[in-house]
DNA sequence: CTCATTCATCATAATATTGCGATGTAACAA
DNA sequence: TTGTTACATCGCAATATTATGATGAATGAG
């Protein structure tokens, strides 16, 4: 099959999973390394850094941009992109949440 | 071509893409959801709550367990899951280290 | 206008993921 | 031993993802 049963999940599962897609994938998580570090960044530097083309440099930023992490604004011929702190601060809160919900048995377990 | 390039990225940036890949499926995270709460979970269980066929489950169980996230024991005819104290503490400082290098620029971006 | 640059999008190929039925295996009960 | 329960694994089909070359659109330089 290979289709995501999203139906049987909730919202709130399915949006975390949805965030998780963008640190799943190396690719992704260097894009966002950068941005983090130079609070921008533009295709044509990636192309180097990452050593991807540029269309599949393209395609990860689209995702990262329907996710909703990163926002871009054109720059003359370039894009300038960078984190949207609305959705950053969101993330880390939610998954903060589901980090914290663990205590640690300390051996009533595996 | 469909391959990662993970030779392109750093061990770190590979090694959190791989723990991001925990949470980027909505059945693991409800998995998750479920180990949190009930400090464990049993293959049947899950069954009637995530509504997806025992194989399913099994496969999602064991890339979370190949992951690290999780561990299992025999218990009886069934299996005992809990999450993994070191793994889970492990990755929560690792993404924590990585959501905090984020400044809010406010204002000085797109 | 013409050209170069930059990025998005399209089309395509290769691989990965998701999901499930069928089957195999291990443990326990009777 | 036989049957049952619970889970893992196999094999397969359908869909998703990753990656790239080719092409298209927009901007700025000359």
């Amino acid at each position: 099959m290979g289709i995501t049963k999203t139906q049987n999940f909730t919202d709130e599962q399915n949006e975390l999973a949805l965030l998780g897609k963008a640190f799943s994938h190396p690719a992704r998580i260097a894009i966002i390394m950068h941005l983090l570090k130079s609070q921008q960044c533009i295709n044509s530097h990636l192309i180097e850094e990452l050593g991807l083309a540029q269309a599949t440099i393209s395609q990860h930023l689209k995702e990262l941009k329907t996710i909703g992490i990163i926002q871009g604004t054109v720059e003359g011929t370039s894009m300038n992109y960078c984190i949207n702190p609305v959705c950053w601060n969101a993330l880390k809160k939610k998954f903060n949440e589901l980090f914290d919900q663990f205590e640690d048995p300390t051996g009533n377990c595996c």
